[in-house]
DNA sequence: ACCTCCCGCCATGCT
DNA sequence: AGCATGGCGGGAGGT
């Protein structure tokens, strides 16, 4: 079944091969290196487990088992995790080693949690991969091999591509089985996301939350009521909490999962809180108020209080170093992209999804995280068919978005770190002129005008220049096409069977109606023309700068398609929905998802489920190898890049044993801020960039610590600051300062952010941040580097090399406009002290 | 002592 | 029934 894993091949990069014995060193080293190398082996500790039983693997694995056993450290580490693999057959090698090593060194040799850390998979992950990946090549990544490679279990696999999905920096094939689409997209992604959250009006609860708190601080018996009363009303408006996956067209959503589940989940979060980022004016989001956008401030705050009977000081936050994004034209806007009939009818447009999914703008729905669906649906019909059974379309996101409740958490946050750290190297590579830009736009992106979503696309065309990376890159492509289109969901159902459904509903109905926003294949291609055309407009000036900025690529119909999934199954799905909606709530055992139940029921029809599909795959596709290009252009050739090299130099990195917050390279960083609440108050509402800080604890959910990290290892975020929100403790001033904020990492980060700026985003990277990993791939098109480098950064590195390249994140903070939101956030938080201080 | 988050069980849902 | 997927709790580990 499944496994096509066998595809192994398609793998470009692991393939590789060969990959250079890495080792690591210890194991805060070991991250880096480990990123290096293919990452096979390495990195990863610990759990064989599931991986590694069965699954066929390619011989690539087989060459990791080998190379891990020759190399000490590999060994060590995976005798600790013990495993290995047998598949490969190795295993007995490793058993062999863990034999050999003495139970000390065996200790050593294991990884340490920091090691397993999300943050380091996710650099490992990305490393292996190119940033812009070829699209003629196959790029399918096996999830089974991956595992394997990585030393994982699959399960963290999961999060990981459920992160990327997010981003559409992948996309499903079948089971097992998905596509890397890099950064090809990105950008489109990102301003789909920027647009739906401006549509969501974020910014506003954002402020609103920060009101609140502020109030609260003064009375906190009083806040509390009050925010809940705020935010519920807004949530509960609809009672619709949640969006849906927003889709991007060319993409599909292949994942069965994705429809299916609930999918409050990871993919979704992550979206939203990517969102969170792109509409703040600071780009600087606690996850105080991520959960309580997010979750919901009822679940949150319930967090909240308790924590926030202890400390109130710190909270944690992000500062997002990604590129700033315009927001894409879908974002109110139409829909675009997909016009497609079907869509339609069937969901709005992206319009619709931003509209239905957060209700109204007015009050954004958030709510429950959980809920929607993911999905993305790719272009490619043949994709879609996935085979496995993952396809399957929707589930009623009721039932779903209720269990969800919590999640978010810091999964999403890590996750949401990787992600950026793509797009940094994307926008990097792509742009390395641009830099200066991305500084600016830097997140703050001061420029880009968050408020006009509406504008978006336009904004694009300036944005782009600020966004920095990935999205230039991306290419101008994409651009059109970015709109990603959101369906609203019926109530009824499960919200994105909407969009889904219409595919898949329509099952029948071709390819195209697959996907529904988004245009099959061959639409997206067509709607690529014309996008490509405004694109191009805009990206041109936008990219100008880049030249490559409209790679040919862009144009590409689809990426690749592996081939070999035709099977064209559609995903059946809407089934789904039964035990969801009943069974969760019995499940769940968090008060939350209790919530999130009674939410979701109504809710459920509320969801919205809009996917957005990012058409730019298929442009991307055709971009990347521009980019990659463009963006390593520094270093490696672009597509090999990626494994090779890059990784490694991002291991240079240096990582010291960051934590994988901080990302020096990348922007973010993680910064504790302690906020006052004046200074809170003072903050616009529309930036809020301030931390928000009146809940001293975040909530945070275990999850959102995924989202950071793997936010982070893309670079897109910045470690969490802590802001304290002790209102009446340190009120900070607010000051610049909170880029600098950041631990020594962060620190780094963020005056890379800034450095960012200058040059190549991707590159930014300091050093080659790219986790190119390992040299042994493939030449895939890679753009391994600016993931490095946010792996880097993600890792912490020590400021060395890494940082100096920033994207152009780093700007954000100070960069636009934002800036100055952001700042006076930033800037406190700085006081308060960069790391929690407080 | 507290908080983060890794691990992996097991529910979920599709085939 | 089997498997892929992923929610979520427990508890390790870090600070």
């Amino acid at each position: 079944m499944e496994n096509e894993k066998e595809n192994l091949f398609f793998e470009p990069h692991r393939r590789g091969l060969l990959k250079t014995p890495l080792k690591e060193s210890t194991a805060a080293n070991i991250l880096l290196t480990e990123i290096q190398p293919d990452f096979g082996p390495l990195t990863t500790p610990t759990k064989p487990k599931e991986i590694s039983q069965g699954e066929p693997w390619t011989p690539t694995a087989n060459l990791k088992m080998l190379i891990s056993a020759v190399s000490p450290e590999i060994r060590n580490r995976d005798q600790k995790r013990g495993l290995f693999d047998s598949r490969n057959g190795l295993p007995e090698a490793k058993d062999c080693l863990h034999e050999h090593l003495s139970g000390d060194e065996y200790e050593k040799s294991q990884p340490s949690r920091k090691e397993k850390s999300l943050g380091l998979l996710c650099h490992k992950f990305l490393a292996r991969y190119p940033n812009y990946p070829n699209p003629a090549v196959n790029n399918d990544i096996c999830l089974d091999e991956v595992a394997e490679e990585l030393n994982v279990e699959r399960r963290r696999i999961y999060d990981i591509v459920n992160v990327l999905e997010s981003l559409h920096m992948v996309s499903r094939l079948a089971k097992n089985r998905y596509t890397w689409h890099g950064r090809h997209n990105l950008n489109k992604t990102l301003g789909t996301l920027k647009s739906v959250g401006e549509e969501n009006k974020y910014a506003e609860q954002i402020t609103m939350i920060k009101k609140k708190e502020y109030e609260q601080e003064f009375d906190f018996g009083k806040t509390y009521s009050i925010e809940d009363h705020i935010i519920k009303s807004n949530t509960g408006q609809n009672g619709h909490p949640d969006m849906c996956f927003v889709e991007l067209p060319g993409v599909e959503f292949r994942a069965a999962s994705v429809n299916s589940r609930k999918d409050k989940s990871l993919r979704v979060m992550s979206q939203k809180f990517v969102m969170l980022f792109l509409v703040s004016t600071p780009q600087i989001v606690s996850l105080e108020i991520a959960a309580k956008i997010l979750i919901g401030e009822d679940h949150v705050e319930d967090l909240d209080r308790s924590k926030f009977k202890k400390e109130r000081g710190r909270k944690p936050a992000f500062k997002w170093t990604g590129p700033e994004i315009s927001p894409s034209p879908s974002g109110r806007g139409p829909v675009l992209p997909l016009p497609r009939s079907d869509l339609e009818a069937k969901r709005p447009s992206k319009d619709n999804c931003a509209k239905n999914l957060f209700s109204t703008r007015g009050k954004p729905n958030f709510t429950r995280h959980p809920s929607l669906i993911k999905l993305v649906k790719s272009i490619e019909s043949d994709r879609r068919k996935i085979n496995s059974a993952p396809s399957s379309p929707i589930k009623t996101s009721k039932a779903e978005s209720s269990q969800n409740s919590a999640p978010f958490p810091s999964k999403m946050a890590q996750l949401a770190a990787i992600c950026k750290m793509q797009l940094e190297e994307q926008s990097s590579e792509p742009r390395k002129k641009g830099k200066v830009q991305l500084a600016r736009s830097g997140q703050c992106n001061p420029v880009a005008p968050l408020d006009t979503p509406a504008n978006a696309e336009l904004d694009l065309t300036a944005p782009s220049l600020i966004q920095p990376l990935g999205v230039v890159p991306l290419i101008p492509s994409p651009l059109s096409p970015a709109v990603p289109v959101i369906l609203p969901q019926a109530p009824s159902g499960p919200s994105y069977a909407i969009y889904l459904q219409p595919a898949q509903a329509q099952t029948v109905t071709p390819p195209q109606g697959l996907s529904p926003t988004v245009c099959p294949t061959p639409s997206c291609k067509a709607t690529r023309s014309k996008e490509a055309a405004d694109a191009t407009t805009e990206k041109a000036a936008s990219d100008a700068k880049s030249s490559a900025s409209t790679r040919p690529g862009t144009l590409l119909p689809v990426p690749e398609r592996p081939g070999a999934t035709n099977r064209d199954k559609e995903p059946a799905g809407e089934r789904g929905s039964k035990r969801t909606s009943l069974l969760e709530d019995s499940g769940s055992k968090k008060k939350f998802k209790e919530d999130l139940k009674g939410l979701e029921n109504v809710s459920t029809t509320l969801f919205p489920s809009g996917y957005l599909i990012p058409l730019t795959q298929c442009s991307s596709l055709g971009a990347e190898s521009i980019l990659s290009s463009k963006e390593n252009s520094s270093t490696l050739s672009p597509n090999h890049r990626i494994y090779g090299s890059p990784i490694t130099g991002v291991i240079p990195v240096t990582s010291s044993e960051l934590t994988a917050v901080n990302f020096p390279s990348f922007h973010v960083t993680p910064l504790k801020l302690m906020v006052s609440p004046t200074s809170v108050a003072a903050v616009p509402v529309g930036n809020s960039s301030a931390l928000t800080s009146s809940h001293p604890v975040p909530v945070q959910n275990p999850s959102s610590a995924i989202v950071n990290f793997t936010l982070q290892h893309l670079g897109l975020l910045s470690p969490s600051v802590q802001v304290s929100t002790s209102p009446g403790a340190v009120p900070v001033s607010p000051r610049i300062e909170a880029v600098s904020v950041v631990p020594d990492n962060a620190g780094t980060q963020q005056g890379k952010a800034t450095r960012y700026d200058s040059p190549v985003p991707g590159h930014n990277q300091p050093n080659g941040q790219s986790v190119a990993v390992t040299g042994t791939q493939q030449p895939v098109p890679v753009t391994p580097k600016g993931s490095q480098s946010v792996a880097e950064s993600f890792f912490r590195t020590p400021g060395g090399p890494v940082k100096p390249t920033g994207p152009s994140y780093g700007d954000f903070d100070g960069a636009n406009k934002t800036s100055v939101g952001t700042l006076f956030v930033p800037q406190r938080k700085l006081e308060v002290s960069t790391e929690d201080v407080h």
